[in-house]
DNA sequence: TAAACATATAGATAATTATCTATATGTTTA
DNA sequence: TAAACATATAGATAATTATCTATATGTTTA
């Protein structure tokens, strides 16, 4: 994954309310209706939310009937954690290694 | 730590510049004018960043002379990666037993 | 001490974000 | 099939963000 991928993904989690969302989902899957009963914000609000958070792959969407059923993505979580675990331990391919790519690129 | 201390560590990882700071402080410490080099921004906007990185906690500062020097606080960092852990892994006091705190609560 | 160097701050600005209301779309049930 | 239910989309808006230029502050060196 590029890192603006884990930006998208971090930026997802950088909202308090999504952080709250993606805990819930953290136990198993649930519908949206289910969720936006614990928040007090508008239902098209917490759509929006569903779509960044989706969107950014940190969790898997399905339709089923009428209900929309979400679940973390365990994988991209994992992913993220990984990056983090870079950041923090020493290792032969470090991280830091990729230094020169962003030599006078943005 | 609480939620919005996560929000804003997440938040400071947002930024794709600020992602790659991080990747780069990861192998020890830096000045800001050595980082500034690898970036195409003016110094004002580096200042900018790295104050979000460091009042997160994600990245510590120390003044050394005229250079200010920074590194990552790998204490947090793994703090935000076991959040990342919870929010994959099965376990006896899961995350979401916590759900009902929200509920009402923005 | 004056010049050079390193960084921070102030103020402006275009772009992005989180939220809402109103409404549309799609699905199930009576 | 009409009503009820679940969700998404459009459009508006206040707040936030990332960036810049200009300038101030603090430190070292000639």
């Amino acid at each position: 994954m590029d890192l603006s991928g884990y930006a998208l993904m971090f930026k997802a989690l950088s909202d308090e309310t999504r952080i709250k969302i993606v805990e819930m989902l953290s136990c198993g899957e649930m519908c949206a209706c289910d969720i936006l009963e614990s928040f007090k914000i508008t239902q098209p609000t917490l759509s929006y939310h569903m779509k960044i958070l989706s969107e950014c792959g940190l969790v898997k969407a399905r339709k089923d009937g009428p209900w929309m059923k979400y679940v973390v993505d365990s994988q991209s979580a994992r992913k993220l954690k990984d990056f983090l675990e870079g950041i923090t331990t020493e290792s032969e391919n470090c991280i830091c290694k990729n230094i020169e790519k962003y030599s006078d690129c943005k």
